[in-house]
DNA sequence: GCAGGATTTGACCATTTGGTCAAAACCACG
DNA sequence: CGTGGTTTTGACCAAATGGTCAAATCCTGC
């Protein structure tokens, strides 16, 4: 299973290459031509170390949800309630500035039915998120959050941190020049600190 | 300019089938066939109402633009202000929930780059934002809301509802059987009644 | 009912696309 | 070196795709 220096390399450039092209155009709106032009490879060659652009974008989603969970594990049940939450619109925030191609692909994915990670969204994602929810809901109702709906604002934080990714040419339009992840942060703290601190 | 009564029927039923196509699959991920089959025509007879698959998608993009601005549009500033951004909310949740295959046209030109849109997110889009932002930045100054980015709002109340539709699948597999729009509703409301209601 | 325009279709075409394959080029190692 | 496996490539292929066109069918107004 040893991979040669120049196997991990060269599947590398291609992942980061197709990355490029399936999240801006979609699993069937990119063309293999595509990746191996923008990876710098011969079409033949892309397919030498790939099965076909089918296997290319599964490897590619493979990776993104290995990742795409992480934020959300890191909620704490034992932490400050308001810290935590304030720190999971955070840290997922900061996915969408580091990885706004990873989140486009996701979208891409959903939007088009899932039909890829269909499973994984009914399995792990759902069951992990019935599990935040849980400590979310028991936060509540010990009075150490606002009462909220905690299925509704998890994706709300999804919803509202990934919007800044997968639309961000539009955000862009829509603000000029001021820079997006600056203010969008301040406002999402601004968001879910008055959602769920507690009114007392 | 007179259509025959069977033109008017056809062109909307090509519209109409092509919408479900191209909502889950982009411009380039649709195919012809797809949507003479869906629309029940043959592809010869399709390309007798269109001049082609991309006059069919700009046909679509079009009279969804035409109705994209229009809750947006209806804000009021001689209103009551937290009364009129959740009116607000709900008319673009309404819009979620009755056009969603068009919320994921939208959605899937964004992310592809905007490609045939990008004049009107500069133009129509940005200057009836900056023009709303300002009332709303209005309303903060004189204490009537929260003080709050007014752009960034306007862009939050996007993402959410907008969300709903977009990733519809993935909110379903989430939530289990519990209607989406319902919980959201009531979800959002008080996401933005939070955040803009005046503390006082 | 029938002439003439509107509509529909089957056959066809050029290009694009995912993929194959055998040969060539390359590279690590004895 | 040189040899055996690895990597790369040009030529090629079958299927899919957007689109054309002339002929056939249909529909409407006289």
């Amino acid at each position: 299973m040893g991979q040669s220096r120049i196997q991990t390399e060269k599947r590398k450039q291609i992942l980061d290459a197709a990355l490029d092209v399936f999240s801006t155009s979609g699993l069937r709106g990119a063309t293999l031509e595509q990746i191996a032009q923008a990876s710098g490879l011969s079409k033949p060659n892309v397919l030498y170390y790939f099965a076909g652009k089918d296997a290319i974008y599964d490897a590619l989603l493979e990776g993104l949800l290995e990742v795409w969970l992480v934020p959300l594990e890191q909620l704490d049940a034992a932490g400050d309630p308001v810290d935590e939450i304030l720190a999971y619109v955070d840290r997922k925030l900061d996915l969408s500035r580091d990885f706004p191609r990873e989140s486009r692909l996701y979208a891409n994915e959903i939007i088009n039915g899932a039909p890829q990670i269909l499973t994984f969204l009914k399995g792990e994602l759902r069951e992990l998120v019935d599990e935040k929810a849980a400590v979310i809901r028991t936060w509540a109702d010990e009075g150490r959050i606002a009462p909220v709906d905690p299925h509704h604002l998890i994706m709300s934080i999804w919803a509202l941190t990934q919007h800044y990714a997968d639309f961000e040419v539009q955000v862009r339009a829509v603000l000029g020049g001021a820079d997006p992840y600056d203010g969008g942060r301040r406002h999402l703290r601004q968001v879910f600190d008055r959602l769920v601190r507690p009114a007392d």
